[in-house]
DNA sequence: CGTGTAAGGAATTCTGACACG
DNA sequence: CGTGTAAGGAATTCTGACACG
């Protein structure tokens, strides 16, 4: 599970392949990138390096610009989507600790 | 499922980034390749293109020479496991055309 | 605003070969 | 056998800019 993760989410991906990937040019790549549309990190030398979930959101904003959405408005739209997503990341990890302490009673690990 | 597979097998990852992914030399890799090892695809241009399958089996690889493991024989093991793993699927293959059959029936589906 | 293009340079990749062992 | 290296060329990528709209 944590492997399948990092296949998705590893930056390894060229500009030139993504642009075979997602049918979109160079430039528009760049200029996403330009826009804080999406986030490449870049190898030593300073080629950006994309993972397959950059190409899917790529192709996710290809089909919102046909759709004649600006670029400032998938902006907002990402960071609406994450503010929820953040939400509940955090939702989560509360429940987890909650769930660590419960378990430590029933062992009876408790300190005081 | 489909879609985890299509990461880890997708030929996108350029030599270079194999390179720093594995920490063999270029050189090393193309070398692999010419002993039938690995199986790059070629961009349009010519260009090897590696998956993170194809990574994961250079870095068993690069284990194996540092054992002392000769390609030849590296190679061999390699063919034995794919045999194994053909007959296999094979098995599977014919388990889930007797399962449709035996589901034909079921329905009530048959011709004659 | 979103995208094309020409520009010049730097890094990438390719192949075939020589080297050593 | 396995790997390094120098060689020369072709394709890649990068940035900043001008263009159109």
């Amino acid at each position: 599970m944590e492997n399948e993760w990092s296949y998705k989410e590893r930056k390894v991906i060229s500009i030139g392949a993504v642009s075979e990937l997602t049918g979109l040019s160079e430039r528009q790549i760049r200029y996403y990138e330009e826009r804080k549309l999406i986030f490449p990190s870049r190898s030593d030398r300073g080629n950006r390096k994309y993972s397959f979930s950059d190409v899917e959101r790529l192709i996710d904003i290809a089909n919102k610009r046909e759709e004649g959405v600006r670029t400032d408005e998938i902006r907002m739209e990402y960071k609406k989507e994450k503010v929820k997503e953040d939400r509940e990341t955090r939702k989560k990890m509360i429940q987890g600790q909650l769930n660590a302490r419960f378990m430590g009673q029933n062992n009876g690990k408790r300190f005081s």
